[in-house]
DNA sequence: GACAACGTGCGACATTGTCGCACGCCCGGC
DNA sequence: GCCGGGCGTGCGACAATGTCGCACGTTGTC
Protein backbone atom coordinates (compact mmCIF):
# COMPACT_ATOMS: atom_id res chain seq x y z
CA UNK A 1 0.00 0.00 0.00
CA UNK A 2 1.30 3.13 -0.71
CA UNK A 3 1.86 5.24 1.90
CA UNK A 4 1.42 9.09 0.52
CA UNK A 5 -1.88 7.96 -1.35
CA UNK A 6 -3.45 6.44 2.47
CA UNK A 7 -2.32 9.61 3.57
CA UNK A 8 -3.61 11.49 1.23
CA UNK A 9 -7.10 10.18 1.46
CA UNK A 10 -6.92 10.36 5.66
CA UNK A 11 -6.65 14.42 4.94
CA UNK A 12 -9.36 14.02 2.91
CA UNK A 13 -11.69 12.61 5.31
CA UNK A 14 -10.88 14.64 7.76
CA UNK A 15 -11.73 17.77 5.76
CA UNK A 16 -14.79 16.87 4.63
CA UNK A 17 -15.84 15.41 7.87
CA UNK A 18 -15.09 19.00 10.17
CA UNK A 19 -17.70 21.81 9.91
CA UNK A 20 -14.96 24.22 8.46
CA UNK A 21 -11.47 24.58 7.37
CA UNK A 22 -8.82 22.99 8.99
CA UNK A 23 -4.99 24.16 9.56
CA UNK A 24 -2.09 22.56 9.04
CA UNK A 25 -1.52 21.72 13.00
CA UNK A 26 -4.66 20.13 13.23
CA UNK A 27 -4.49 18.02 10.30
CA UNK A 28 -1.39 17.28 11.52
CA UNK A 29 -1.94 16.40 15.10
CA UNK A 30 -4.86 14.41 14.28
CA UNK A 31 -2.90 12.07 11.72
CA UNK A 32 -0.01 12.02 13.99
CA UNK A 33 2.42 13.53 11.34
CA UNK A 34 4.86 16.16 11.61
CA UNK A 35 3.48 19.41 10.01
CA UNK A 36 6.07 19.47 7.40
CA UNK A 37 4.95 16.01 5.91
CA UNK A 38 0.54 17.49 6.34
CA UNK A 39 1.88 20.60 4.60
CA UNK A 40 3.48 19.09 1.50
CA UNK A 41 0.56 16.40 0.77
CA UNK A 42 -1.80 19.50 1.20
CA UNK A 43 0.47 21.29 -1.37
CA UNK A 44 -0.31 18.15 -3.45
CA UNK A 45 -3.39 17.99 -3.06
CA UNK A 46 -4.05 21.49 -3.73
CA UNK A 47 -2.09 21.70 -7.30
CA UNK A 48 -4.22 18.68 -8.35
CA UNK A 49 -8.06 20.10 -7.32
CA UNK A 50 -8.37 18.50 -4.52
CA UNK A 51 -8.55 20.76 -1.83
CA UNK A 52 -8.35 24.43 -1.41
CA UNK A 53 -6.58 26.87 0.78
CA UNK A 54 -8.26 29.98 1.76
CA UNK A 55 -5.85 33.08 0.92
CA UNK A 56 -6.55 34.88 4.09
CA UNK A 57 -6.90 32.54 6.96
CA UNK A 58 -4.28 29.62 5.33
CA UNK A 59 -7.37 27.21 5.87
CA UNK A 60 -7.91 24.34 3.92
CA UNK A 61 -10.94 23.02 2.52
CA UNK A 62 -12.15 20.34 0.00
CA UNK A 63 -11.74 21.76 -3.58
CA UNK A 64 -13.39 21.58 -6.32
CA UNK A 65 -12.16 19.24 -8.32
CA UNK A 66 -12.65 16.52 -6.22
CA UNK A 67 -16.93 17.77 -6.14
CA UNK A 68 -16.25 17.12 -10.19
CA UNK A 69 -14.51 13.38 -9.93
CA UNK A 70 -16.88 11.96 -7.27
CA UNK A 71 -20.44 13.76 -8.19
CA UNK A 72 -21.82 12.67 -5.37
CA UNK A 73 -18.73 14.67 -3.59
CA UNK A 74 -21.15 17.15 -5.19
CA UNK A 75 -22.68 18.19 -1.73
CA UNK A 76 -26.69 17.24 -1.84
CA UNK A 77 -27.01 21.01 -0.20
CA UNK A 78 -25.28 22.36 -3.31
CA UNK A 79 -27.25 20.66 -5.78
CA UNK A 80 -30.19 21.57 -4.23
CA UNK A 81 -29.32 25.02 -3.89
CA UNK A 82 -28.34 25.12 -7.73
CA UNK A 83 -31.28 23.56 -9.39
CA UNK A 84 -33.93 24.93 -7.06
CA UNK A 85 -34.39 27.99 -8.86
CA UNK A 86 -34.67 25.83 -12.27
CA UNK A 87 -37.40 23.52 -10.35
CA UNK A 88 -39.43 26.34 -9.51
CA UNK A 89 -39.65 27.25 -13.55
CA UNK A 90 -40.01 23.55 -14.43
CA UNK A 91 -43.00 23.16 -12.43
CA UNK A 92 -44.36 26.53 -13.38
CA UNK A 93 -43.88 25.93 -17.07
CA UNK A 94 -45.10 22.26 -16.78
CA UNK A 95 -47.68 23.03 -14.14
CA UNK A 96 -47.15 19.67 -12.23
CA UNK A 97 -45.05 18.90 -8.72
CA UNK A 98 -41.47 18.90 -9.70
CA UNK A 99 -38.87 16.45 -7.46
CA UNK A 100 -35.02 15.95 -7.57
CA UNK A 101 -33.68 13.12 -6.04
CA UNK A 102 -29.77 11.63 -5.35
CA UNK A 103 -28.70 7.66 -5.79
CA UNK A 104 -29.10 6.42 -2.41
CA UNK A 105 -27.93 2.81 -1.03
CA UNK A 106 -31.58 1.69 -0.86
CA UNK A 107 -33.34 4.01 -3.33
CA UNK A 108 -33.63 7.12 -4.56
CA UNK A 109 -33.72 10.06 -1.96
CA UNK A 110 -36.01 13.40 -2.44
CA UNK A 111 -34.02 16.27 -2.03
CA UNK A 112 -36.26 18.61 -3.42
CA UNK A 113 -39.90 19.20 -4.48
CA UNK A 114 -42.04 21.78 -5.80
CA UNK A 115 -45.41 21.39 -5.68
CA UNK A 116 -48.05 21.42 -8.44
CA UNK A 117 -48.46 25.39 -9.05
CA UNK A 118 -52.47 24.92 -8.79
CA UNK A 119 -52.90 22.03 -5.71
CA UNK A 120 -53.23 22.78 -2.37
CA UNK A 121 -53.31 19.56 -1.08
CA UNK A 122 -49.88 17.35 -1.11
CA UNK A 123 -47.60 16.21 1.13
CA UNK A 124 -44.08 17.12 1.26
CA UNK A 125 -41.71 14.51 0.06
CA UNK A 126 -38.46 15.78 0.76
CA UNK A 127 -36.35 13.46 2.82
CA UNK A 128 -38.61 10.49 1.31
CA UNK A 129 -36.37 7.09 -0.15
CA UNK A 130 -38.49 5.65 -3.06
CA UNK A 131 -37.53 2.40 -4.53
CA UNK A 132 -34.88 2.93 -7.74
CA UNK A 133 -36.09 0.59 -9.95
CA UNK A 134 -40.06 1.44 -10.35
CA UNK A 135 -39.51 5.55 -10.63
CA UNK A 136 -38.62 7.48 -13.52
CA UNK A 137 -35.76 9.14 -10.73
CA UNK A 138 -34.81 5.72 -9.91
CA UNK A 139 -34.24 4.48 -13.48
CA UNK A 140 -32.97 7.09 -14.70
CA UNK A 141 -30.10 7.39 -11.94
CA UNK A 142 -29.45 3.41 -12.22
CA UNK A 143 -29.20 3.98 -15.89
CA UNK A 144 -26.18 6.30 -15.38
CA UNK A 145 -24.45 4.80 -12.33
CA UNK A 146 -21.51 2.34 -12.81
CA UNK A 147 -23.02 0.54 -9.47
CA UNK A 148 -25.90 0.01 -11.23
CA UNK A 149 -24.96 -3.30 -12.53
CA UNK A 150 -24.61 -4.73 -8.92
CA UNK A 151 -27.69 -3.43 -8.00
CA UNK A 152 -29.74 -5.37 -10.75
CA UNK A 153 -27.97 -8.50 -10.42
CA UNK A 154 -28.81 -9.06 -6.97
CA UNK A 155 -32.54 -8.91 -7.70
CA UNK A 156 -34.90 -8.80 -4.61
CA UNK A 157 -36.89 -6.21 -7.01
CA UNK A 158 -40.16 -5.52 -5.20
CA UNK A 159 -43.47 -5.47 -7.27
CA UNK A 160 -45.64 -2.57 -5.93
CA UNK A 161 -48.40 -2.70 -8.59
CA UNK A 162 -48.48 -5.31 -11.79
CA UNK A 163 -46.87 -2.26 -14.00
CA UNK A 164 -43.94 -2.83 -11.64
CA UNK A 165 -40.34 -4.08 -13.39
CA UNK A 166 -39.26 -6.95 -11.20
CA UNK A 167 -37.11 -8.96 -13.76
CA UNK A 168 -33.60 -7.99 -14.44
CA UNK A 169 -33.01 -8.29 -18.04
CA UNK A 170 -37.00 -6.21 -18.38
CA UNK A 171 -35.17 -3.76 -16.33
CA UNK A 172 -31.46 -3.79 -18.37
CA UNK A 173 -33.65 -3.11 -21.27
CA UNK A 174 -34.92 -0.07 -19.56
CA UNK A 175 -32.20 1.28 -18.27
CA UNK A 176 -30.68 0.78 -22.11
CA UNK A 177 -33.46 2.63 -23.27
CA UNK A 178 -32.81 5.66 -20.95
CA UNK A 179 -29.37 5.89 -21.90
CA UNK A 180 -30.03 5.90 -25.56
CA UNK A 181 -32.83 8.71 -25.11
CA UNK A 182 -31.45 10.75 -22.03
CA UNK A 183 -34.55 10.13 -19.87
CA UNK A 184 -36.76 8.02 -18.64
CA UNK A 185 -40.19 7.27 -17.58
CA UNK A 186 -42.08 5.18 -14.56
CA UNK A 187 -45.99 4.56 -15.59
CA UNK A 188 -48.05 3.50 -12.30
CA UNK A 189 -44.89 1.06 -11.94
CA UNK A 190 -45.13 2.17 -7.89
CA UNK A 191 -48.12 4.07 -7.01
CA UNK A 192 -51.26 2.90 -9.10
CA UNK A 193 -52.94 6.03 -11.16
CA UNK A 194 -49.35 7.81 -10.64
CA UNK A 195 -47.00 7.98 -13.07
CA UNK A 196 -43.32 10.18 -13.60
CA UNK A 197 -41.15 11.61 -16.21
CA UNK A 198 -37.02 12.36 -15.08
CA UNK A 199 -33.54 13.45 -16.78
CA UNK A 200 -30.30 13.35 -15.57
CA UNK A 201 -28.09 15.96 -14.15
CA UNK A 202 -24.86 15.56 -15.17
CA UNK A 203 -21.96 17.64 -14.13
CA UNK A 204 -18.11 17.57 -15.50
CA UNK A 205 -17.50 14.53 -17.59
CA UNK A 206 -21.06 13.92 -18.05
CA UNK A 207 -21.32 12.39 -14.30
CA UNK A 208 -24.84 12.06 -13.28
CA UNK A 209 -25.05 13.30 -9.90
CA UNK A 210 -29.06 13.59 -9.72
CA UNK A 211 -32.22 13.16 -11.14
CA UNK A 212 -34.84 15.66 -12.12
CA UNK A 213 -38.33 15.08 -13.08
CA UNK A 214 -42.42 15.92 -12.59
CA UNK A 215 -44.64 13.27 -10.86
CA UNK A 216 -48.25 13.32 -10.85
CA UNK A 217 -51.51 11.49 -12.05
CA UNK A 218 -50.84 9.61 -15.38
CA UNK A 219 -53.67 11.17 -17.14
CA UNK A 220 -51.69 14.60 -16.70
CA UNK A 221 -48.12 13.23 -17.28
CA UNK A 222 -49.11 10.73 -20.06
CA UNK A 223 -51.49 10.97 -23.05
CA UNK A 224 -54.65 8.67 -24.39
CA UNK A 225 -52.37 5.74 -25.03
CA UNK A 226 -50.10 6.11 -21.61
CA UNK A 227 -47.22 7.56 -23.14
CA UNK A 228 -45.53 10.44 -21.46
CA UNK A 229 -46.83 13.85 -23.38
CA UNK A 230 -43.76 14.63 -25.38
CA UNK A 231 -44.09 18.03 -24.11
CA UNK A 232 -43.40 17.28 -20.67
CA UNK A 233 -40.43 15.30 -21.47
CA UNK A 234 -39.07 17.69 -23.71
CA UNK A 235 -39.54 20.61 -20.54
CA UNK A 236 -38.03 18.13 -17.84
CA UNK A 237 -34.81 17.06 -20.85
CA UNK A 238 -34.36 21.42 -20.87
CA UNK A 239 -34.35 21.69 -17.07
CA UNK A 240 -32.35 18.80 -16.58
CA UNK A 241 -29.71 20.40 -19.18
CA UNK A 242 -29.97 23.63 -18.04
CA UNK A 243 -29.27 22.35 -14.57
CA UNK A 244 -26.52 20.53 -15.66
CA UNK A 245 -25.09 23.50 -17.82
CA UNK A 246 -25.29 25.64 -14.15
CA UNK A 247 -23.59 22.54 -12.47
CA UNK A 248 -20.22 22.43 -14.89
CA UNK A 249 -19.77 26.05 -15.59
CA UNK A 250 -18.55 28.03 -13.07
CA UNK A 251 -15.36 27.01 -10.86
CA UNK A 252 -15.43 28.94 -7.64
CA UNK B 1 5.06 18.04 -4.73
CA UNK B 2 4.34 14.48 -4.02
CA UNK B 3 4.19 12.34 -7.26
CA UNK B 4 2.35 9.40 -5.78
CA UNK B 5 -0.61 11.99 -4.87
CA UNK B 6 -0.31 13.31 -8.53
CA UNK B 7 -1.06 10.21 -9.98
CA UNK B 8 -3.28 9.31 -7.98
CA UNK B 9 -5.57 12.34 -8.83
CA UNK B 10 -4.55 11.59 -12.72
CA UNK B 11 -6.23 7.97 -12.56
CA UNK B 12 -9.11 9.06 -10.44
CA UNK B 13 -9.99 12.04 -13.30
CA UNK B 14 -9.02 8.98 -15.77
CA UNK B 15 -12.30 7.17 -14.26
CA UNK B 16 -14.07 10.20 -13.54
CA UNK B 17 -14.00 10.88 -17.83
CA UNK B 18 -14.87 7.72 -19.58
CA UNK B 19 -18.39 6.18 -18.19
CA UNK B 20 -16.89 2.54 -18.59
CA UNK B 21 -14.86 1.02 -16.37
CA UNK B 22 -11.11 1.06 -17.56
CA UNK B 23 -8.41 -2.06 -17.39
CA UNK B 24 -5.07 -1.51 -15.63
CA UNK B 25 -3.19 -1.18 -18.78
CA UNK B 26 -5.43 1.56 -20.79
CA UNK B 27 -4.77 3.47 -17.04
CA UNK B 28 -0.88 2.73 -17.30
CA UNK B 29 -0.78 3.50 -21.18
CA UNK B 30 -2.51 6.78 -20.66
CA UNK B 31 -0.51 7.53 -17.99
CA UNK B 32 2.51 6.32 -19.77
CA UNK B 33 3.41 4.26 -16.37
CA UNK B 34 4.55 0.82 -16.14
CA UNK B 35 1.84 -1.64 -15.74
CA UNK B 36 2.76 -2.40 -11.79
CA UNK B 37 3.22 1.18 -11.03
CA UNK B 38 -0.44 1.88 -12.03
CA UNK B 39 -1.40 -1.27 -10.08
CA UNK B 40 0.29 -0.67 -7.16
CA UNK B 41 -1.61 3.12 -6.92
CA UNK B 42 -4.79 1.29 -7.99
CA UNK B 43 -4.79 -1.44 -5.27
CA UNK B 44 -3.95 1.66 -3.04
CA UNK B 45 -7.10 3.43 -3.77
CA UNK B 46 -9.24 0.44 -4.09
CA UNK B 47 -8.07 0.32 -0.57
CA UNK B 48 -8.71 3.45 0.52
CA UNK B 49 -12.17 3.19 -0.91
CA UNK B 50 -11.70 5.85 -3.94
CA UNK B 51 -11.80 2.76 -6.38
CA UNK B 52 -13.63 -0.48 -6.78
CA UNK B 53 -12.37 -3.21 -8.88
CA UNK B 54 -15.47 -5.31 -10.72
CA UNK B 55 -14.36 -9.27 -9.70
CA UNK B 56 -15.31 -10.28 -12.64
CA UNK B 57 -13.95 -8.51 -15.11
CA UNK B 58 -11.47 -6.98 -13.47
CA UNK B 59 -12.22 -3.28 -14.27
CA UNK B 60 -11.65 -0.62 -12.08
CA UNK B 61 -14.27 1.93 -11.63
CA UNK B 62 -14.70 4.63 -9.15
CA UNK B 63 -15.64 3.43 -5.52
CA UNK B 64 -17.81 4.35 -2.92
CA UNK B 65 -15.34 6.04 -0.57
CA UNK B 66 -15.40 9.30 -3.06
CA UNK B 67 -19.41 9.56 -2.60
CA UNK B 68 -18.86 8.84 1.10
CA UNK B 69 -16.47 11.49 1.45
CA UNK B 70 -18.89 13.30 4.00
CA UNK B 71 -19.93 10.09 5.90
CA UNK B 72 -18.00 8.69 8.74
CA UNK B 73 -15.09 6.84 8.25
CA UNK B 74 -16.05 2.97 9.48
CA UNK B 75 -19.04 1.58 10.99
CA UNK B 76 -19.48 1.21 14.85
CA UNK B 77 -20.14 -2.42 14.17
CA UNK B 78 -17.55 -4.04 12.20
CA UNK B 79 -14.68 -1.44 14.20
CA UNK B 80 -16.32 -3.31 17.26
CA UNK B 81 -16.43 -6.79 15.46
CA UNK B 82 -12.72 -6.32 14.54
CA UNK B 83 -11.66 -4.98 17.90
CA UNK B 84 -13.83 -7.75 20.10
CA UNK B 85 -10.78 -10.32 20.34
CA UNK B 86 -8.22 -7.97 20.63
CA UNK B 87 -10.15 -6.35 23.78
CA UNK B 88 -10.54 -9.91 25.05
CA UNK B 89 -6.91 -10.70 24.68
CA UNK B 90 -6.31 -7.37 26.65
CA UNK B 91 -8.60 -7.67 29.19
CA UNK B 92 -6.90 -11.05 30.32
CA UNK B 93 -3.69 -10.03 30.02
CA UNK B 94 -4.71 -7.01 32.24
CA UNK B 95 -6.58 -8.32 34.23
CA UNK B 96 -8.84 -5.05 33.46
CA UNK B 97 -11.51 -3.94 32.50
CA UNK B 98 -11.86 -3.16 29.02
CA UNK B 99 -13.97 -0.45 26.94
CA UNK B 100 -14.02 0.40 23.37
CA UNK B 101 -15.83 3.78 22.37
CA UNK B 102 -16.02 6.41 19.64
CA UNK B 103 -16.51 9.68 19.87
CA UNK B 104 -20.63 11.57 19.82
CA UNK B 105 -21.77 14.76 19.80
CA UNK B 106 -22.43 14.65 23.45
CA UNK B 107 -19.40 12.82 24.47
CA UNK B 108 -18.11 9.08 24.34
CA UNK B 109 -19.90 5.80 23.52
CA UNK B 110 -19.17 3.06 25.13
CA UNK B 111 -19.99 0.41 22.33
CA UNK B 112 -17.99 -2.73 23.59
CA UNK B 113 -17.22 -3.93 26.91
CA UNK B 114 -15.08 -6.44 28.46
CA UNK B 115 -14.86 -7.30 32.49
CA UNK B 116 -12.70 -7.65 34.07
CA UNK B 117 -12.00 -11.46 34.69
CA UNK B 118 -11.95 -11.94 38.14
CA UNK B 119 -14.40 -10.05 39.07
CA UNK B 120 -17.83 -10.77 38.99
CA UNK B 121 -20.36 -7.64 39.79
CA UNK B 122 -19.69 -5.30 37.43
CA UNK B 123 -21.98 -3.19 35.31
CA UNK B 124 -22.71 -3.67 31.54
CA UNK B 125 -21.67 -0.62 29.84
CA UNK B 126 -22.05 -0.67 26.10
CA UNK B 127 -24.37 2.11 24.80
CA UNK B 128 -23.66 4.44 27.86
CA UNK B 129 -22.57 7.83 26.85
CA UNK B 130 -19.92 9.22 29.28
CA UNK B 131 -18.33 12.29 28.87
CA UNK B 132 -15.42 13.22 26.66
CA UNK B 133 -13.24 15.49 28.79
CA UNK B 134 -12.78 13.72 31.91
CA UNK B 135 -12.20 10.26 30.55
CA UNK B 136 -9.33 8.71 29.31
CA UNK B 137 -11.17 7.49 26.16
CA UNK B 138 -12.48 11.04 25.83
CA UNK B 139 -9.70 12.84 26.02
CA UNK B 140 -7.70 10.58 23.73
CA UNK B 141 -10.89 10.83 20.63
CA UNK B 142 -10.94 14.72 21.04
CA UNK B 143 -7.03 14.76 21.24
CA UNK B 144 -7.09 13.15 17.36
CA UNK B 145 -10.70 15.03 16.63
CA UNK B 146 -10.26 18.21 14.25
CA UNK B 147 -13.70 19.26 15.87
CA UNK B 148 -12.14 18.91 19.45
CA UNK B 149 -11.38 22.76 19.41
CA UNK B 150 -15.00 23.40 19.02
CA UNK B 151 -16.31 21.18 21.92
CA UNK B 152 -13.11 23.04 23.60
CA UNK B 153 -13.70 26.30 23.12
CA UNK B 154 -17.64 26.12 24.12
CA UNK B 155 -16.93 25.45 27.21
CA UNK B 156 -19.52 23.92 29.48
CA UNK B 157 -17.00 21.75 31.04
CA UNK B 158 -18.39 19.96 33.56
CA UNK B 159 -16.85 18.88 36.83
CA UNK B 160 -17.87 15.34 38.30
CA UNK B 161 -14.59 15.73 40.60
CA UNK B 162 -12.25 17.80 42.39
CA UNK B 163 -9.84 16.43 39.65
CA UNK B 164 -12.11 17.11 36.72
CA UNK B 165 -10.09 18.77 34.37
CA UNK B 166 -12.55 22.09 33.68
CA UNK B 167 -10.48 25.53 32.01
CA UNK B 168 -10.08 24.86 28.31
CA UNK B 169 -6.58 25.15 28.85
CA UNK B 170 -5.71 22.50 31.27
CA UNK B 171 -7.49 20.59 28.40
CA UNK B 172 -5.75 21.48 25.51
CA UNK B 173 -2.30 20.90 27.40
CA UNK B 174 -3.61 17.27 28.13
CA UNK B 175 -4.81 16.68 24.66
CA UNK B 176 -1.20 17.97 23.33
CA UNK B 177 0.43 15.78 25.99
CA UNK B 178 -1.58 13.06 24.62
CA UNK B 179 -1.01 13.46 20.99
CA UNK B 180 2.66 13.75 21.53
CA UNK B 181 3.06 10.30 23.96
CA UNK B 182 0.12 8.69 21.67
CA UNK B 183 -2.05 7.76 24.81
CA UNK B 184 -3.98 9.27 27.45
CA UNK B 185 -4.97 8.58 30.78
CA UNK B 186 -7.38 10.07 33.57
CA UNK B 187 -7.71 9.78 37.11
CA UNK B 188 -10.37 10.32 39.24
CA UNK B 189 -11.69 12.90 36.75
CA UNK B 190 -15.08 11.12 36.27
CA UNK B 191 -15.73 8.93 38.81
CA UNK B 192 -13.68 9.10 42.23
CA UNK B 193 -10.95 6.02 42.60
CA UNK B 194 -11.49 5.03 39.58
CA UNK B 195 -8.96 5.70 36.49
CA UNK B 196 -8.35 4.87 32.85
CA UNK B 197 -5.76 4.27 30.28
CA UNK B 198 -6.83 4.54 26.43
CA UNK B 199 -4.88 4.93 23.27
CA UNK B 200 -6.14 5.43 19.73
CA UNK B 201 -7.40 2.73 17.07
CA UNK B 202 -6.21 3.79 13.42
CA UNK B 203 -7.20 3.32 9.80
CA UNK B 204 -5.32 3.56 7.12
CA UNK B 205 -3.55 7.01 6.88
CA UNK B 206 -3.74 7.27 10.58
CA UNK B 207 -7.13 8.45 10.92
CA UNK B 208 -8.69 8.06 14.05
CA UNK B 209 -12.09 5.91 14.79
CA UNK B 210 -12.22 5.11 18.13
CA UNK B 211 -10.43 4.25 21.46
CA UNK B 212 -9.72 1.31 23.59
CA UNK B 213 -8.65 1.32 27.32
CA UNK B 214 -8.95 -0.22 30.54
CA UNK B 215 -10.72 1.30 33.53
CA UNK B 216 -11.10 0.51 36.81
CA UNK B 217 -10.04 1.56 40.70
CA UNK B 218 -7.36 3.97 40.74
CA UNK B 219 -5.19 1.17 43.08
CA UNK B 220 -5.33 -1.16 40.03
CA UNK B 221 -5.03 1.34 37.07
CA UNK B 222 -1.78 3.81 38.62
CA UNK B 223 1.10 2.92 41.27
CA UNK B 224 1.56 4.76 44.13
CA UNK B 225 2.48 7.86 43.19
CA UNK B 226 -1.10 7.96 41.33
CA UNK B 227 1.06 7.48 37.71
CA UNK B 228 -0.34 4.78 35.44
CA UNK B 229 1.70 1.88 35.86
CA UNK B 230 3.85 1.12 32.71
CA UNK B 231 2.62 -2.03 32.23
CA UNK B 232 -0.78 -1.28 31.53
CA UNK B 233 0.10 1.58 28.95
CA UNK B 234 2.16 -0.58 27.30
CA UNK B 235 -0.50 -3.45 27.09
CA UNK B 236 -3.00 -1.15 25.90
CA UNK B 237 -0.75 0.76 23.68
CA UNK B 238 -0.05 -2.64 22.12
CA UNK B 239 -3.58 -3.56 21.73
CA UNK B 240 -4.28 -0.59 19.97
CA UNK B 241 -1.71 -1.08 17.26
CA UNK B 242 -2.29 -4.45 17.22
CA UNK B 243 -6.12 -3.41 15.96
CA UNK B 244 -5.04 -0.72 14.00
CA UNK B 245 -3.12 -2.62 11.92
CA UNK B 246 -5.94 -5.25 11.81
CA UNK B 247 -8.19 -2.49 10.59
CA UNK B 248 -5.24 -1.12 7.92
CA UNK B 249 -4.57 -4.24 6.84
CA UNK B 250 -7.93 -6.35 5.31
CA UNK B 251 -10.64 -4.92 3.42
CA UNK B 252 -11.82 -1.44 5.38
C1' DG C 1 4.04 45.91 22.19
C1' DA C 2 5.81 41.21 23.11
C1' DC C 3 5.06 36.52 22.92
C1' DA C 4 3.45 32.38 21.13
C1' DA C 5 1.91 29.74 17.47
C1' DC C 6 1.26 28.97 12.86
C1' DG C 7 2.40 28.31 7.85
C1' DT C 8 6.16 27.74 5.00
C1' DG C 9 10.75 26.36 3.10
C1' DC C 10 15.07 23.81 3.01
C1' DG C 11 18.20 20.01 3.41
C1' DA C 12 19.91 15.19 4.71
C1' DC C 13 18.59 10.82 5.44
C1' DA C 14 16.50 6.40 4.66
C1' DT C 15 12.30 4.87 3.97
C1' DT C 16 9.30 4.37 0.21
C1' DG C 17 7.64 3.97 -4.24
C1' DT C 18 9.09 2.70 -8.65
C1' DC C 19 10.31 -0.29 -12.29
C1' DG C 20 11.69 -4.69 -14.75
C1' DC C 21 10.72 -9.26 -14.91
C1' DA C 22 8.06 -13.46 -14.49
C1' DC C 23 4.12 -16.27 -13.08
C1' DG C 24 -1.00 -17.84 -13.92
C1' DC C 25 -5.00 -17.09 -15.87
C1' DC C 26 -8.57 -16.20 -19.28
C1' DC C 27 -9.87 -15.44 -23.78
C1' DG C 28 -9.53 -15.93 -28.89
C1' DG C 29 -7.75 -18.09 -32.96
C1' DC C 30 -5.49 -20.98 -36.28
C1' DG D 1 -8.56 -28.95 -28.23
C1' DC D 2 -4.18 -27.03 -28.24
C1' DC D 3 -1.59 -23.14 -28.51
C1' DG D 4 -0.56 -18.20 -28.40
C1' DG D 5 -1.14 -13.54 -26.98
C1' DG D 6 -2.56 -10.39 -23.56
C1' DC D 7 -3.85 -9.16 -19.13
C1' DG D 8 -3.78 -8.81 -13.97
C1' DT D 9 -0.90 -9.79 -10.28
C1' DG D 10 3.26 -10.50 -7.22
C1' DC D 11 8.16 -10.14 -6.11
C1' DG D 12 12.60 -8.08 -5.58
C1' DA D 13 16.47 -4.59 -6.10
C1' DC D 14 17.55 -0.12 -6.82
C1' DA D 15 17.51 4.69 -6.13
C1' DA D 16 14.51 8.17 -6.46
C1' DT D 17 11.18 9.76 -3.62
C1' DG D 18 8.86 11.29 0.38
C1' DT D 19 9.63 12.06 5.12
C1' DC D 20 11.20 14.44 9.09
C1' DG D 21 13.76 17.92 12.00
C1' DC D 22 14.92 22.46 12.17
C1' DA D 23 14.56 27.39 11.34
C1' DC D 24 12.63 31.52 9.19
C1' DG D 25 9.09 35.14 8.72
C1' DT D 26 4.58 36.33 9.75
C1' DT D 27 0.15 36.46 11.82
C1' DG D 28 -2.95 36.64 15.47
C1' DT D 29 -3.56 37.17 20.40
C1' DC D 30 -3.06 38.44 25.20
Amino acid sequence: MIQSIERSSAVLRLLAAGPDRLRVKEIADALGLPKSTAHGILRTLEHVGFVEQDPRTTRYRLGRGLLDLGGAGMDVNELRSRALDWADALAARSVEAVRIGVLDPSGVRVIHHVFRPDDTTQAMDVGLVIPAHATSMGKVLLAYDVLAADAVGRGGLDAYTRKTVTTPRELARDLAEIRAQGWGCAVEEWEPGRAGIAAPMRIYGGLVVGAIGVYGPVERICDSRLRPRTALVEQVCATARAVSRDLTGPRS
